[in-house]
DNA sequence: TTTGGTCGGATTGCATACAATTCGTTCATG
DNA sequence: CATGAACGAATTGTATGCAATCCGACCAAA
């Protein structure tokens, strides 16, 4: 009954924009569109039967959390980060998970920490499946984990800052990830929940930083990078 | 001579939303524009002699920012934060600004020590000064050393984070503020440029909390929070 | 084969026209 | 006087047209 009031009966005319940026920043987090590939304007208007007005203003989001580099007069492309870049994404990382898991320390509630259980059990259910498919869902319930994380922290800002960060992560697991070190990844989750679940801000901070460590560890940052001369005399 | 190979002889052509975007934010974290303003599309692009197609574009740059509220078919508001979003501000400052002065004090050198120094004058100077004038450039320097900061620690994410959360922290201040306790400001400043330099990552991440506690206790987040039906009965 | 130049298609940048929505005003009614 | 409906001005949401730009194909010359 609680919803007679605020919420409209209907759908609220949404934002079209936002609906295909959601769906393209989907894509990109599941590797069905891969880094570097053109986002033409016309082309995205036309799948969601939108003018290329609102195809813009969808790349113009996207370009604004990272995930597509546009260039003037040439256009939008999923991007391609560097090393660096993907350097600076795990810095990020660092800095700002620590302080999210302490706040969701001290504000975790049961019905989170039921959450969490939920969460955990889609990633072992993922993890037990095979092929690429499979693979994909997997690397996105393992990022989802860490928006969980932020969301229970209760920051909006913070949360929308991890949603960029988990979503470049991605990318950069597309661009330099090894092997399956997710398997890894998941036991660590586990740990993290239940330092969450003990009420352990320290230990599940700790916990964060060494995940992050692996996950970074497990990728090949090195002589990737193209020793094209447009890097080289990069300014 | 470095410069005849990478940097084009004339203005690029610019992009002319993004420098709308730069003047308004400015006037935002200036205080010339105050909380709530209407910002009308054709009015915008009047004044830039642009087309309200540009407009647009800066507009929504800003409400990424979280400088602008837009309200769909209303328009674009310089934002009003309610007192819940202050205290999300400050909140992810002390989540991220420690970490970045952890970052600057690796970092640091010779030439960013100078920077520093020049950005401690600049500070002295305008706090000497009295006006109101006077007082808007002091809230704006006060704000780029935090920028300085970032700047330093060398990682561009957390730097456009930081961007974000010190134009939105001079909104903050010019709602909540109470008094002048940017002078006492000035003199932490000091402090945090001082541990830099002498490399102590530890003490420059202390000082730096301790500073953000003194801006936030300046506020008066209590009360003001416009007891209306729309934010009572608000999901 | 490689280098340099020109042309044409395709795409973006921007301005503008039209449709949809909102809000203040006016006015009729209880 | 208060309430509610209806109208109209103003503003935003969206589509589309035109000019500017870029890129690849093609071709000529060394």
């Amino acid at each position: 009954m609680r919803h007679s009031i605020i919420e409209p009966v209907e759908a609220p005319a949404e934002d079209r924009a936002a609906v295909i940026r959601d769906h393209i920043r989907n894509a990109i987090v599941d590797r069905r569109l891969g880094p570097g590939t053109k986002l033409s304007e016309q082309e995205v208007g036309a799948l969601f039967d939108a003018s290329r007005t609102v195809a813009r203003a969808a790349l113009q989001m996207l370009s604004f959390e990272g995930l597509v580099r546009t260039e003037r007069n040439r256009g939008a492309f999923v991007a391609n980060p560097t090393p660096a870049e993907a350097r600076h994404v795990f810095a990020s990382r660092r800095v700002i998970e620590p302080g999210i898991a302490a706040d969701a320390c001290a504000r975790i509630g049961p019905d989170d920490i039921a959450r969490f259980e939920a969460q955990l059990a889609d990633e072992s259910r993922y993890l037990a499946l095979r092929g690429p498919e499979a693979r994909r869902s997997e690397i996105k319930a393992s990022g989802d984990f860490h928006l969980l994380l932020a969301r229970v922290a209760g920051n909006p800002i913070l949360l929308r800052f991890m949603e960029e960060l988990v979503a470049r992560s991605s990318l950069v697991i597309a661009l330099y990830g090894r092997t399956g070190a997710s398997t890894c990844g998941h036991s660590e989750h586990q740990e993290i929940a239940a330092a969450l679940s003990a009420g352990d801000a320290e230990r599940a901070g700790a916990l964060i930083m060494r995940h992050i460590d692996h996950i970074e560890a497990d990728l090949d940052l090195n002589h990737k990078g193209s020793t094209a001369l447009r890097d080289a005399i990069a300014v």
